[in-house]
DNA sequence: AACAAATATGCAACTAATTGCATAAAAGTC
DNA sequence: GACTTTTATGCAATTAGTTGCATATTTGTT
């Protein structure tokens, strides 16, 4: 499972509750491998169990007590080793292009309520990372190769979201173009 | 779940058995939404249970028989009812971005590769939607609305294969200007 | 004083997806 | 004749992920 080296990755150098991990986990890390609070620590549990965190209690005044996460010996060894293996890619899936080709049966309207739906978000993403960018990856030659490699997947991040816009555009000047035909018909068998 | 929706969309316009219900997903609807052969027939084990599909047992000479699925009405409303709904972005998880976040305690050489690796995969990826769009969608604008919907996927898909190519050939390009030392060290603690 | 928000952790039930088999018949190949 | 590939369908077990809830404290707001 890989949501247990994601965990182990953001713990590499800092020590952290799950609390914390969770919170982390949405403003970086999770751009690229997302969990909820209720994964992590799920997952904290098994990994203690497997001895690749430790667990310190620690008292708080004046909020709850927590528990504060490490990543032992073998938790590095661990991590090293899967990172030598061969990553498959992800197979996609994404429920927006299943309606697209729905799009003979459905008003035009509808897809484009979702595609501008999706621009917007695309967009705030988009600025969000660029904002990252701007305020730590500035000058991406003089970073240490840890920052260089998060910095590669904050690119990454950018390049994936500026393709996605650019569709969104076009698909919305297409999907316009229908438009206005109010009651749409079967179409005969299509192959791709 | 989406999956039984993508199985309903393969259905609209041609009856199909299980088997080829998987072989058209890995040339087609796969490509945005893919499964396993498991995945289908269970699936579709399910949508029969929902009355959302008919089953026909087919005998065949030459070949053992087959299970053909059809949608019925009941199976059509509900695909319209689901495309009607706002659809969520799914959740991105890719672990070569995670393995990136490891950089400071791998040797560069190992993320080389695994960028090499995809590079190979993407560029074959495009090159299998360019060769499907020159063949069915030259001209996007006298297409059925049906097939305008299938071509702006397949733009999707051409635009992200292009964006993740760029970002392949820039990320070598970063990655080999780290290579040569050979024993990784420990980075002080950083944050995104 | 009442209420919301942030901090902090967790269980239980469920759905979805993956992995590893197992079977069986026909067609093609060496 | 033995072997592989293609066609065709499925089970069982496991892992991964989601959804909905439950709890408890503190701090800030109205």
């Amino acid at each position: 499972m890989a949501l247990s080296h994601a965990i182990m990755t953001s713990l590499i150098d800092q020590d952290l509750s799950g609390y914390d991990l969770a919170k982390q986990f949405d403003v970086s890390l999770g751009f690229f491998w997302s969990a909820s609070h209720q994964q992590i620590y799920q997952q904290l549990k098994t990994l203690t169990a497997a001895g690749e965190v430790s667990v310190t209690e620690v008292s708080q005044s004046g909020k709850p007590d927590k528990r504060v996460y490490g990543l032992t010996d073998v938790g590095r060894e661990a991590l090293l080793t899967w990172a030598e293996k061969e990553s498959r890619r992800k197979p996609a899936r994404d429920d927006l292009f299943v309606k697209l080709y729905n799009l003979g049966n459905l008003k035009p309207e509808l897809l484009i309520g979702e595609v501008e739906a999706r621009q917007l978000q695309h967009q705030q993403r988009l600025a969000l990372y660029q904002r990252i960018r701007d305020r730590g990856y500035a000058k991406p030659e003089h970073l240490s190769d840890r920052r260089k490699g998060m910095y590669l997947a904050l690119l990454a991040g950018i390049y994936q979201e500026q393709a996605t816009l650019q569709w969104c555009k076009e698909a919305l000047t297409l999907l316009q173009s229908i438009g206005s035909t109010d009651a749409p018909i079967k179409a005969p068998p299509t192959e791709l």
